[in-house]
DNA sequence: TCCTAAGCGAGACGGTACGTCCGGTCTTTGC
DNA sequence: GCAAAGACCGGACGTACCGTCTCGCTTAGGA
């Protein structure tokens, strides 16, 4: 009938230790200096339990992330009833946590992981924008008449991600104009 | 007199030979697993050549992009005088691109250079879309009537390069729906 | 009333399994080789359970050279009345023994063992000569007045012992013709 | 025509560096102890070194004791004119020599290395009592009327070293009265 | 014409980190 | 209360690349 296995359980102890090791040296020195004996060293771990249970050095980053150990916390907009400073207020908040250099260099660590393993670039994804608190703000808006039917949550959504992303790549800022600018061009729209 | 120097003159056919090699390395394997010592191997060349000329991996990358031996072309909308079916096929153009899976995997791979290479970062994103190209276009467009004034050029590219990088990023292909959806956002706006 | 202690004796069973296979694992693969995991799978046991009983590797090949797992037999020079024949005939059959690849790889691995335990290496030596049945075979013969008085039956043995370790050592046989040319050599001088 | 390779020839400082430390480590600590980063650390020489030139840390000792950095010198009976006296002087140099702990367990280190490396074995053999210095001497010897023709220099040669190598495994002294009463056995024999 | 200063392919060097294996200890569950 | 299972920390293994260095060769001025 059973099953159930005999043994030690694993220990949540080393998990979380590993975890969040993970998360202080990618702060600290970013991903790529980011070894796992460092990892092991820095939570007083054996390296054998790390690959015990992660297949790869990304595979750590992943759960530390999805955690929440490593960003700590979603960006969501706020719902005030005005849509537009709504959405401002949301790439705003976004945007000056990436402004300091420590969140900006993790963020270029979690989109260099991604960007050789797919589950943590949807994951990266979900965290900056969480969809569906998205789509819920904007059918809000919608309800409300301040938005026309049909918007895709999804678009708008990866519209103002990918600006932040870019800006990353090029190592620019941006600046509280830029959010209200393309807050309004895509509220608003660029023809006349 | 001179000051003119003496000695054996550098190696373009060795340069080009490099530059390929690495093209060819990145385009099979990407960048986190193309080596120095591959890219060496691969064009026939001493490790020393490659150092000798360039300090790191991400400068060799960065030559052979804008050597043009790494992106076949730049994309630039064309100029049919409407405006949201120019900038559609200029968006569709990168989709397209990018849809095939070594060219996608080329990009993630430069995207991965460029987050540890300020400079390659930049050059990414004039080589997807030519800033200054897009802006001659968006001031004839806004010359012709179909834009209202003062339209951030340097905003709409960002938006346009920022989704495909989003997409690429979660692995998904952004259709010719999404790309025509995305057009009618920025030039209409979300509003009613 | 008891007294007598409770709980699950020691299994016979286990300790068994363990001795047989690590004499398994040795022979197969080599001290070296032989890890005290792979006792326990060979064993189908845990490790603690060889942990639990012995210090480690070497003590559970010693116990398991002493209980006659390990060598089948020892070696002991027989009767006939002729000390020379009968002692060549004691070192043949130890010569002959270890020519077949097999034992002679297991005695290679006894004599590694028994070079970081001293137990062992006074075991070994015990199994291959028992000390105390060639002292009686010399005294016997002594007294036949085939061997002059005070002949160190200690050295006697170390000789005849060492000469089939060095044989290995250096992977060359003994062959017949050694094995009476070195009876003759030691006993002509041990013959009154 | 040539054939000559280029670049750097390999570093015989390299080279003379990690076969003295192999030989200090093993001294120090021990064969088993002795771990080819240990070796590389204490040589002052990157691990990888050590493996572009060696296939195992039993060839780095072998090398080590064949250049003679390991064993400081090989035993060779001297001369004197007197058969048993020179014969006693060599086993009792031997003797003496591995009665001090430390040269005690680098022989013990060697012979665990023959035990795996057919070749080492060769070579530990040979240092120890050197063939043909024995055959010369023994001929000497026989020409001086001291031996009876036909006396096998390699079976006395191994009689020696493999009481030596006996007592060692045993980790009991090999005094001068064994000495004595070995040469004794041997010669009394071996005498016309 | 010779000399000399590069650049070249080659590859050894001291290092760092990898991912695997095993040692010896400890803990949980089942018999 | 022993046995199996197996997780744990530690640490060596052998491999892959890093960036630097030297070697012997080839070529192109300048003297």
């Amino acid at each position: 009938m059973s099953g159930g296995r005999r043994g030690v359980q694993r220990s949540e102890t080393a998990r979380m230790a590993i975890l969040q090791a993970t998360a202080a040296l990618v702060a600290r020195v970013g991903y790529d200096r980011t070894t796992v004996e460092g990892i092991a060293a820095e939570a007083g771990v054996g390296k054998q339990t790390i690959y015990r249970w992660w297949p790869s050095k990304s595979a750590v980053m992943l759960e530390s992330l999805v955690e929440g150990v490593m960003l700590p916390h979603t960006f969501v907009p706020p719902d005030t009833g005005d849509i537009e400073a709504d959405l401002a207020s949301w790439l705003g908040a976004m945007a000056g946590f990436f402004q300091d250099p420590g969140n900006g260099s993790l963020l270029r660590s979690l989109i260099t992981a991604a960007m050789d393993n797919e589950e943590i670039g949807a994951r990266v994804n979900e965290q900056l924008g969480s969809l569906g608190k998205i789509e819920a703000r904007l059918s809000r808006a919608e309800a409300a008449g301040q938005l026309r039917p049909g918007v895709s949550a999804r678009l708008l959504n990866e519209t103002f991600i990918g600006v932040v992303v870019t800006r990353l790549l090029a190592r620019s800022t941006l600046t509280g104009d830029d959010v209200r600018e393309l807050t309004a061009l895509v509220l608003h729209g660029a023809r006349p």
